[in-house]
DNA sequence: CTGCATGCAAACTCTTTGCACCCGC
DNA sequence: GCGGGTGCAAAGAGTTTGCATGCAG
């Protein structure tokens, strides 16, 4: 359930006093970017995100586009992921449970999860090492069981 | 304890295994670049993987070192890391007991860590999804308490 | 001597930056 | 109207690719 007009006003007023608070401007663009990211259903990129709002127009350039999402990053309404070299992958975080992902080599379908036991090792390699810890990261990779998988359980390294 | 000679020399033989069963060359810029990695304590980029070559009079071009690297990570012999953005890292895998890693924020320091936890929450998300899981990645990000840290645990969300 | 491996530089991709113009405050 | 925000295009970083030459088998 990824989808919730309460969360989206919620996430719009967040997005607001955040911008009051840090004396940035509430402009047209900002508050685009953010309605079509909390429209979504999944994970998205940069260029999905300008493909989208051109088709909706309302277009934003590229610039912009990676400016908003880093305010966005920053004030913890989007999470941002590195799943594959060279390309940054977003999802909406706020009123979505913290989760974790596992992605098929074969067909690089993302599935969410989540396992309390996670947090349980954070608290304790926190305190191990004395850290503070801000942020994780948990991906697991496999081959899916998906007929349409182009990799169906068959032992491949390569694509990752 | 990173380093180790009689690792150094099996890694060697089945790095040389490997090449001979997928009808690929014993060059001499393979093996440079195999030694260079497996003398090494710890993480690092094709970038300084390419300087220690050339300092050491046996230059290979990036070419190869993307080539190898490959090639390395596919027969297992490396693993590679995308911590931070549009910059991969490695580390070499034989030998070493598999593990996670934290970094700091601040000054992008990694530590390596194990928790056995990690290991049955793989197993468990694998037979809820179906999945045959080959591979994760647990980073967890924070500020550490060293002296010469940037951001000596000062709130920071900006620099990942 | 055959063809994979290498070196070089150019191409590529995603992201960032510089600068003139625009618009929120 | 001031100063941050935007769009555009060009720059940037890391990585990949094309092609001629080199060397392992």
């Amino acid at each position: 359930m990824r989808n919730n007009t309460r969360n989206h006003n919620i996430v719009k007023e967040i997005f607001e006093n955040y911008l009051e608070n840090n004396q940035l401007r509430k402009t047209k663009s900002r508050f685009s970017i953010l309605d079509t990211i909390y429209k979504l259903e999944s994970h998205f990129d940069a260029d999905e995100l300008f493909q989208l709002l051109k088709k909706k127009s309302e277009p934003v350039s590229k610039a912009t586009i990676y400016n908003t999402l880093e305010v966005l990053e920053t004030c913890g309404l989007i999470r941002k992921h590195l799943f594959t070299k060279n390309h940054a992958v977003y999802e909406p975080s706020y009123g979505f449970s913290q989760h974790d992902h596992l992605i098929c080599t074969g067909c690089n379908k993302i599935i969410e999860f989540c396992d309390p036991r996670i947090q349980a090792i954070q608290t304790t390699i926190g305190k191990l090492f004395n850290f503070q810890i801000e942020e994780r990261s948990l991906t697991l990779y496999g081959t899916c069981i998906d007929q349409a998988c182009k990799n169906k359980h068959i032992d491949n390294k390569q694509n990752k």
